[in-house]
DNA sequence: TTATTTCGTTCGAACGTCCGTTCGGCTCTC
DNA sequence: GAGAGCCGAACGGACGTTCGAACGAAATAA
C-alpha cells in the first residue's frame, strides 16, 4: 500500500475509472472482499481471523486474494479508514444548518447511532481493533479518529459553555464518557434488540445531555 | 482444568494447605505467573500473545509454565474469573451499611474505579477479552460478569424509582450506557493521566447521576 | 547411618498444525 | 502475444502443546 496515495486507495468506489469495465469490475471485487473480511474480522477478532477463512467468506481462492489486497493488515486498515471517514463525513453532513449547540450534540449522536445500527460489523472491528495496526497504518487511521473525536469535543465544548453545571466537569472525561457508552454498544445492541435505534440514540441523548447540563433536552 | 474443583482452582491463595511449604510456594508461583500473563496480555492481546511471551515474561521455561497450567486459555480463564469475584466481593463490602440509592450508585461507581486505578492490566483484559474464551470456560466467565451487571441494574433500578425522570428510560440501556462508560476507562485513562480516579469516579458518578434523575447527587 | 525410592519441579527439544505470504503457470480478453 | 485475473501448491516460520530426562529434597528401607 505504500506504493499509492491513499486518496486513490481508501476513498469509496470512484465514479469512474481510466479502464472503465475492468476498472469497475476491480473496485466491486475489492469492495467485497473487504466486506466479506469485515464480518470474518468482526466474528473471530483481526489476529484470530486467516486469510484462508476471509478468502472462503469472500468466495475466491487464498492467492486470489492477493491480488486485490497485498497484505492482511491492509484489509484492517482501508476499512477502518473508510469508515472513519465516513463517520466523519456524514457527521459533516448532518450538522449543516443545525447551529444550536445541545441539537448538534443530539444530531452528532444520533448520527453515530443510526451508521452503527447500519454497519454493526465494520463498527464492531472499529471499536475493537483500535491497536492492532502498527507503524504508519496506525497513525494514519488514528488521525482520522483524532478528527472525529475532535469535532465531537467541540460540540459538547459548546454545550458546556452555553449550559454549564454546578459541578466541576472535565471536558476531556466528558467526552470519553459518550464515547465510552457509544463504542460499547456493539456489546450489547443487535438488530433483534427490543430497543429500536431510534429509542437508543434518544436516550442516549437526554441521559448524556442532562448529565453534563444537569436538565433534559 | 476440568478434574479440580473451581473453588479449589480459582479462589485467591488458601490460608493453609496439604503440604505447607511446597503448596505456599506452587500457590505463589502460579499467582507470579498469572501475573506476567496479564501483562502480556494486556499488551499484545490475547491472540497475540505467546505462551513463549508469557513463559519469557514470568522468568520460567515454555515447559515449565505448563506446569502451572493445563492451557494457555486456563491463564485467561482463571484470571477472568478472579478479577470478576473481586470486583463482586469488593462491591459488596463497600456496600454494607450504605442504604440510600445515590449512595449506593456513588460507591458502586467509586468501587469499580477505584478497582481499575489499581489492577489497569486485569481490567483492561477483562474488558478487551470478554469473547476470547470458549465453551464452559465462558459460560462460567459470563455468569459471575452477569451477577456484577444484576447488581448494578439493581442498584440504577433503585436509584430510578426514587426519582425518576422526565423523559422515557429503559433501564438496560441506562445500565450498558453506564458500563460502557466504566469499560472504556483502559483505552484513554492511565496512572499518569491528569485526572486522578477519585475525580474521574465524581465526575462519572455526577454525570451518570444527573442523566438519569436531571440532577446531580 | 546410609542406600534407595519417590515425587514435585524444571527444562531442552521436538511434534504437528496453522499462519501469512509467494511463486509459477493457467486461462481468458483485447 | 501481451497482460490482467486467478489459482494450486508450496515455503518458512511461529504457534500451542507434549515428551522424556534431569535435578533435589523428602520419604522409606536397609
Amino acid at each position: 500500500m505504500d506504493s499509492q496515495r491513499a486518496d486513490q486507495l481508501f476513498e469509496s468506489p470512484p465514479a469512474e475509472s481510466v479502464s472503465p469495465a475492468a476498472g469497475d469490475t476491480f473496485e466491486a471485487r475489492r469492495d467485497h472482499i473487504l466486506q466479506a473480511a469485515t464480518h470474518v474480522f468482526a466474528q473471530y477478532g483481526y489476529e484470530k481471523a486467516s486469510m484462508r477463512t476471509i478468502a472462503k467468506a469472500a468466495d475466491v481462492s487464498l492467492a486470489g486474494l492477493y491480488h486485490y489486497f497485498e497484505r492482511k493488515e491492509q484489509l484492517l486498515f482501508v476499512m477502518q479508514f473508510r469508515v472513519f471517514s465516513s463517520l466523519l463525513s456524514n457527521l459533516r453532513e448532518w450538522l449543516v444548518g443545525v447551529e444550536s449547540p445541545r441539537d448538534r450534540l443530539c444530531t452528532m449522536i444520533r448520527s453515530h447511532v443510526t451508521y452503527f445500527a447500519e454497519h454493526m460489523a465494520e463498527l464492531k472491528v472499529c471499536s475493537h481493533e483500535l491497536d492492532s495496526l502498527r507503524g504508519e497504518t496506525y497513525d494514519q487511521a488514528r488521525e482520522i479518529r483524532l478528527a472525529y473525536y475532535g469535532l465531537t469535543r467541540e460540540i459538547i465544548a459548546s454545550v458546556i459553555e452555553l449550559d454549564p453545571p454546578d459541578y466541576p466537569l472535565d471536558l476531556h472525561v466528558a467526552t470519553m464518557s459518550l464515547f465510552g457508552t457509544l463504542n460499547w454498544l456493539y456489546r450489547w445492541w443487535n438488530p433483534s434488540h427490543p430497543t429500536p435505534p431510534k429509542v437508543v440514540a434518544s436516550q442516549i441523548t437526554n441521559q448524556f445531555l442532562a448529565g453534563i447540563c444537569g436538565h433534559t433536552a
